[in-house]
RNA sequence: GGGUCGAUAGCUCAACGGUAGAGCAGCAUCCUUUUAAGUUGUUGGUUCCGGGUUCGAAUCCCGGUCGACCCA
């Protein structure tokens, strides 16, 4: 090089391009190659037997994380979708220039495909010693850095693949949830459930109490809003006669953003005819159990040292309080009213004017608002100081018929509705109800609506009702909620691959 | 929407009104079983953006952008 050529030797992005001219201007092109692999990282090194150095020969492929040149052999670290394997590098096996070619011209980040046996080193890890490898892809920017990984948050939610490169705890977390809505589906299809998918694009948002977006149909020239919820479809599906259908599928909220709300979120949703609510509590109980059990695994250690005893466990750490969850033994069923009357003290609360009731929640300092309906009221004192208390799995029952206008009204209580709340860690889990098969109840339930609970009428679902629904149980999950709750995290945000934020595009 | 906090090298962070630094990464060097490898040397800055105060601003003030947390 001449002196005239500036120093770049600071600007990473500049150095990896001139590698990369470099490696073309000797007539290769990372960009066209490929490697035909034999195994991915973790069931490569399953393969190698004890003592069987250099006999089994594998092909793996991935990202480099890790680079530890030690003159003339040099240690590697790659990763693949099943995690790292370590790779050992000899000049005396590749050659002068294929080693050089490796030392100077490869740089974190980069892709490689590695073909070699596996060996044993003496500090006990399984490695590959590389026979031959080719860059398949050049990464022209540098990873974060390797020990503290990325903590910027705004770059971990927009960069999302930079912080499943490098941090660990995010691979694993999303994993989980890729595996936990995969156990599900299969849970649901062992028990003859069929998943099916309903319109996104909906003229009427029903089904809940939310602001919808809204779109427009250029064609039809029509206007659309994009689905809060995915019920009143899989119920014309159970009028369909499909008796047990499911939908796992994103809904849209144009509200609020939070540590527990993205405007699209996940919903599964169940129904099952001939069942009822009461059906729903032990399928949502078998399904928790059997997602503990089977995907989250989680295990508890007794003792210290070498006494230290390691055993599967049914209990999760809630990350916001500390207390153990436990999935097993931790069901608990309570109806709404006595919590309410628990929390006021007061046994007579629900046959209180609403001006009571408003210095009720005053006295409990919280704000009433004078505009609120009674339910209203008394819905506040449960959102706010029961439903966050509740860590346990607790089925709360017979909530007041003003907040849901979907479900049954209890026999023998006209005040109340035949569902449960799933309350665990602080956090609605899942509603479920025995739904509302009468076509007339059902058009009278919902012109009664009040307050902010006020969904929106579909007539087109009234008319199917009137064609016959089976008597059914239907459940909801928020899928993200759920992942929050299985996974330990603090945030809607982390379980979320690419998080809503503020578009920042210019 | 309101309050609090934050934004400094590619990344993780210092500097708290007086010369913008460190670790990792990069570049160069030595090193054939390392585990955040080690050695010697070294490059690198629109201190988020725009104003203001001051002899002097990363630092203080005002406005904005983006984010985090709390509240609505």
């Amino acid at each position: 090089m001449s002196d005239s050529v500036p120093d770049i030797s600071h600007d990473q992005h500049a150095v990896r391009r001139q590698k990369l001219a470099e490696l073309r201007a000797a007539g290769f092109d990372p960009f066209r190659a490929n490697v035909a692999t034999t195994h991915f990282s973790q069931d490569a090194k399953a393969l190698y037997v004890d003592g069987q150095d250099y006999v089994t020969v594998v092909t793996v492929a991935g990202r480099l994380i890790t680079f530890r040149v030690q003159g003339g052999s040099s240690f590697v670290k790659i990763q693949d979708q099943q995690g790292p394997i370590q790779l050992y590098f000899r000049k005396d096996v590749l050659g002068e220039e294929r080693y050089t070619v490796f030392k100077k011209q490869l740089d974190l980040g980069d892709i490689i495909g590695v073909t070699g046996p596996l060996f044993k080193t003496k500090t006990g890890e399984i490695t590959i010693r590389v026979d031959s490898f080719t860059l398949v892809s050049k990464a022209l920017r540098p990873l974060p850095e390797k020990w503290h990984g990325l903590s910027d948050a705004e770059q971990v939610y927009r960069q999302r693949y930079l912080d499943l490169i490098v941090n660990q705890e995010s691979r694993h977390r999303l994993m989980t949830r890729a595996r936990i809505v995969s156990a599900v589906r299969r849970f649901l299809e062992d028990r003859q459930f069929l998943e099916v998918e309903t319109p996104v694009l909906q003229a009427v948002a029903g089904g809940a109490a939310a602001r919808p977006f809204q779109t427009h149909h250029n064609a039809l020239n029509t206007d659309f809003v994009l689905r809060i919820s995915l019920e009143l479809y899989l119920k014309r599906m159970l009028v369909a006669g499909y008796d047990r259908v499911f939908e796992i599928g994103r809904n849209f909220r144009n509200e609020g953003v939070s540590r527990r709300h993205n405007p699209e979120f996940t919903m599964l949703e169940v129904y099952q005819a001939y069942s009822d609510y009461r059906g729903m509590m032990t399928l949502v109980q078998d399904l928790m159990r059997h997602l503990v059990r089977d995907v989250v695994k989680p295990t508890e250690t007794e003792g210290e040292g070498e006494t230290a005893v390691t055993r599967p466990s049914m209990r999760i750490k809630h990350a916001a309080s500390g207390e153990f969850i436990d999935f097993e033994n931790g069901w608990r069923e309570v109806r709404y009213k006595d919590l309410i009357i628990e929390k006021t003290g007061d046994a007579q609360w629900f046959s209180r004017s609403k001006e009571e009731k408003i210095a009720g929640v005053q006295k409990l300092g919280l704000f009433a608002d004078a505009k609120w309906e009674d339910f209203e009221l008394t819905n506040e004192i449960f959102g706010k100081l029961i439903e966050p208390t509740l860590i346990q799995p607790t089925f709360v029952t017979h909530l007041p018929k003003e907040l849901c206008p979907l479900a049954k009204i209890t026999a023998d209580d006209p005040t109340t509705i035949d569902v449960f709340e799933l309350i665990i860690g602080g956090m609605e889990i899942a509603p479920a109800y025995s739904e509302q098969n009468d076509p007339d109840v059902q058009r009278q339930m919902f012109e009664a609506q009040a307050g902010e609970e006020q969904q929106k009428v579909d007539q087109d679902f009234l008319l199917a009702l009137e064609h016959g629904m089976p008597p059914a149980g239907g459940m909801g999950i928020g899928i993200d909620r759920l992942c929050i709750l299985l996974t330990g995290a603090e945030s809607i945000r982390d379980v979320i691959l690419f998080p809503q934020l503020r578009n920042t595009a210019g």
